[in-house]
DNA sequence: TCTGAGTATATGAGAGTTCAACTAAAATGG
DNA sequence: CCATTTTAGTTGAACTCTCATATACTCAGA
């Protein structure tokens, strides 16, 4: 027996799909325009830019830059070529492998990173109201608790 | 100047980037293993089977199921290859075309919503409290406003 | 130690998306 | 009217993503 939406759930539903798309769209417009980069990969440059010497195993990378292994591994081969990255050997467990910032990636993402936050201002924290935000935050933290694995 | 987002308003869109993610790739993933299409197709279904005659015209229908028109029309062609649209000329405009949904298509649309609106509930809906329900609905149409063209 | 099960990553094929042309037909405006 | 500019839609190439599969290694137990 299906419970359909009625019509305020029919509303909010096709809202949320059109906001969060708008947002993401022009997040990876600006990025791809200015930086020639996907948002994929500017997640893994941030996660890699974080990390202890800026180098982190693939399986936590994936985690850390929300990408399934698959994903990344081809991402990493693209962020390789491009000399952004590299990958080397882990020695405790010889499946495993690091990837490493390269400072030429370090260096595409510094000169990224303020187009991408103007962008995320002007397209999401800009238009809500500082109560409407941490309303979004608590609401995204739910979702995002109930639905990781 | 850039202005850096402090530690509260990273997380908040860290947790942003990731719900919005989770709930667009549970969709997708039902979608595809449950009836064999991706949710944009599915939105473009929607779209046509609320229009008069199951049938509009390309860019109104780009406009309703958030598609670019290059997207609409690589994803018509291949709804086609399917039998579940058809495309026919526009005879008050020569340049414009007509994609309509065929009965096979609406059939295919009619298996797929109860799973569909199931994890549409799932995954989002089921997650937040009512008063959630309603902030987050606010906030949605803010972003929509702002953002769309 | 051998064997089977599980883990870490890579890879290839198939599919969808984007971007930049490109065609063709309307609208605009001297 | 003719020339110009818009608008509607399509197309191909390049790229990314997903899914299934393959490979290589680790780990637990008999």
């Amino acid at each position: 027996m299906t419970r359909w939406l009625d019509d305020d759930e029919q509303r909010t539903w096709r809202d949320f799909m059109a906001a969060t798309q708008l947002v993401n769209e022009a997040l990876d417009r600006q990025l791809q325009r200015e930086a020639g980069m996907p948002h994929t990969y500017y997640m893994i440059l941030v996660a890699l830019s974080e990390a202890p010497e800026r180098s982190m195993r693939m399986s936590e990378l994936a985690a850390r830059a929300q990408s399934s292994q698959s994903r990344l591994s081809h991402a990493v081969a693209r962020l390789e070529e491009r000399g952004w990255v590299r990958r080397r050997p882990c020695d405790s467990d010889r499946r495993g492998s690091f990837a490493a910032l390269t400072d030429e990636g370090f260096a595409a993402l510094a000169a990224a990173a303020p187009g991408h936050v103007a962008e995320v201002r002007r397209s999401l924290f800009d238009v809500l109201t500082p109560e409407q935000l941490g309303q979004l935050a608590e609401i995204c933290a739910a979702v995002r608790n109930t639905l990781e694995p």
